[in-house]
DNA sequence: TTGTAGGCGTTATCAA
DNA sequence: TTGATAACGCCTACAA
């Protein structure tokens, strides 16, 4: 069946697509239109199941009322979160969202870009991969809004809503330093994504500051080999001779993987290892012990995100701003 | 900076707008324009940073391109998992993915497809709620290609890519029988959903066939009080006067609720009880005993529904399809 | 109170 | 070998 447009509607009535248009986008000023005509037009809409064109009214306006996001991996229970929570909020706003996945690739990322810049999005909310600085640069020239969540680049003036990733992670190893750890490792990124080097940075600034840094407990392991390398260096730090009381993973799939290790090595956790994970997971609920984590704020970081972008592209504020928000310690579950 | 578009890049070479699309799309049949104004021409392209507009050639083709998913909930990681692989298998076939969601709520389905209608997407992915058959026919009738994922209504004759639900489920409890399970219980959403009754009906006919059906030990939680009830029904299941010894889980939601509860209980799971799961999840190789589960092809299903929904689009196929793939048992993990 | 017409960026048809 | 032009569906300034 054909679409229904304006001027079907028109046609049948026997009046403009002017009039039409006005009735329909309620610019019907000071009566410009009769109340009658107003009526019927509104019924034959009805009756006809009208759906205005978004692409011709996007192609006519210069604006799609189009969001691109483009996120590292959906399949990511993080990023899941963030793309249900950011579509909903979008969608109160009367804005689309179009997704693109990277999969941390620098080129995924290119091309996602310009896929959704084709599409005419009017702004896009990122979670950038590595080194992706000279694309950020080139949308910023190209007078593209954009925002990035979770990640950014600090030498880069850009909108951003990130987490307090260096204190939360300082307050974190705090933590396990208050319940009596002396030697706690670490188990990271091999990468150079400034968000995760905060954590890290948190992490040693808190030893440091309780005289019990040691660069040899801090391990890192490789994003495509996450499981394997997991479970090596978990080896490593459970061998040490000097044993560890406590590891500090930088993220979610870290933090999984990490327990996952340390129980697979007969590790008892909470009596011989104290552990601080990044974000909630469902496994943590059937363990017999609670396992304190970083809860991240998931469905604030999607309303800054929409907000800030959108506040940009309806020209509502000016300049570049950086929002954090604040991640929260969740030291015992309350479930279970 | 002002987009560039087609008559920019004529205006600076002095040719037309019809020979500048020609070339740049590559359709210069018969050297239709000489092999120096096309070089000339895909040169000042790559200059200016030219990007096609896809709205404006949607509008003109009557092809926006551009496939709307609609789908329950993307923070839950099936279906964060579904649309991450619907959206690369789209992008392989040079199709877009607008999102829109659902969060089972029939209302919210009905907008969502309005607002994808609107934005011209050539057809749809869908998970659809409950109760949404006449939205489905209303589809139909507007002749708007779709394909059910996950999901579909045994009444309607439509596309859509399911898993083997009865069979898997038969086959599953079959297998807790056979490690001698007597008394096998049941927790199941309380809905109307065929893909779940199907689950149900599985279970039904392996206990019947077996001799040892019996409705008392079936018990069904709310979408909405997912936790509450389970917690509830868990208590009921352990309470039985005649111990049960094994539970059929029906989704991914319900299995991870109801091993909580389980462990909430000190039910010795592998034990004391069998379990059977859908879908895997993390948390259960954190245990120190298998847990087996049905495990979905996600990706399989993903691509079959991409695939279904663009042949339709492209005329490659007429009629409707049904598409059934084969989930897995899997019975013991190989990992830790 | 309503209609006309131009144009957003494309593609396609026809003419030059 | 290339250009002019109409049209896709919509909005809006201007005319009636």
């Amino acid at each position: 069946m054909k679409r229904v447009s304006l001027k079907d509607i028109a046609k049948e009535l026997g009046v403009s697509t002017a009039t039409v248009s006005l009735v329909l986008n309620g610019k019907n000023e000071k009566g410009r239109v009769s109340k009658k005509m107003s009526q019927k037009i509104l019924d034959k809409a009805a009756e006809l199941n009208y759906v205005p064109n978004t692409l011709a009214k996007g192609l006519k306006m210069g604006k799609s009322r189009t969001i691109g996001l483009i996120v590292a991996d959906v399949s990511n229970l993080f990023f899941g979160t963030l793309a249900l929570h950011i579509q909903v909020f979008a969608e109160q706003k009367g804005y689309s969202v179009i997704i693109g996945n990277t999969n941390e690739q620098l080129k995924a990322m290119e091309n996602a870009i310009n896929s959704l810049y084709g599409r005419q999005v009017e702004g896009l909310i990122i979670t950038p991969t590595e080194k992706s600085q000279h694309l950020l640069i080139k949308l910023i020239n190209n007078k593209i809004p954009f925002v990035l969540v979770d990640r950014s680049f600090p030498e880069l003036a850009v909108n951003s809503v990130l987490i307090n990733n260096y204190e939360i992670s300082y307050q974190s190893t705090e933590q396990l330093i208050q319940k009596g750890c002396k030697r706690i490792g670490l188990v990271t990124y091999k990468q150079d994504h400034y968000h995760i080097n905060e954590r890290r940075r948190g992490y040693e600034d808190a030893l440091k500051q309780a005289g019990i840094y040691d660069p040899d407990i801090m391990e890192e392991v490789r994003y495509d080999f996450l499981e394997n390398d997991t479970r090596k260096v978990i080896g490593n730090l459970i061998s040490q001779k000097e044993k560890i009381d406590g590891v500090f993973f930088t993220t979610n799939s870290i933090s999984i993987n990490g327990v996952k290790g340390l129980i697979k090595n007969h590790i008892n956790i909470q009596e011989d290892i104290q552990i601080m994970c990044f974000d909630e997971n469902d496994a943590f609920y059937i363990l017999p012990y609670s396992v304190p984590f970083i809860k991240q704020p998931i469905k604030e970081m999607a309303k800054n995100a929409v907000e800030l972008l959108i506040d940009q592209l309806e020209m509502k504020s000016e300049g570049t701003k950086q929002v954090v928000v604040n991640a929260e310690l969740v030291l015992s579950r309350n479930s279970i």
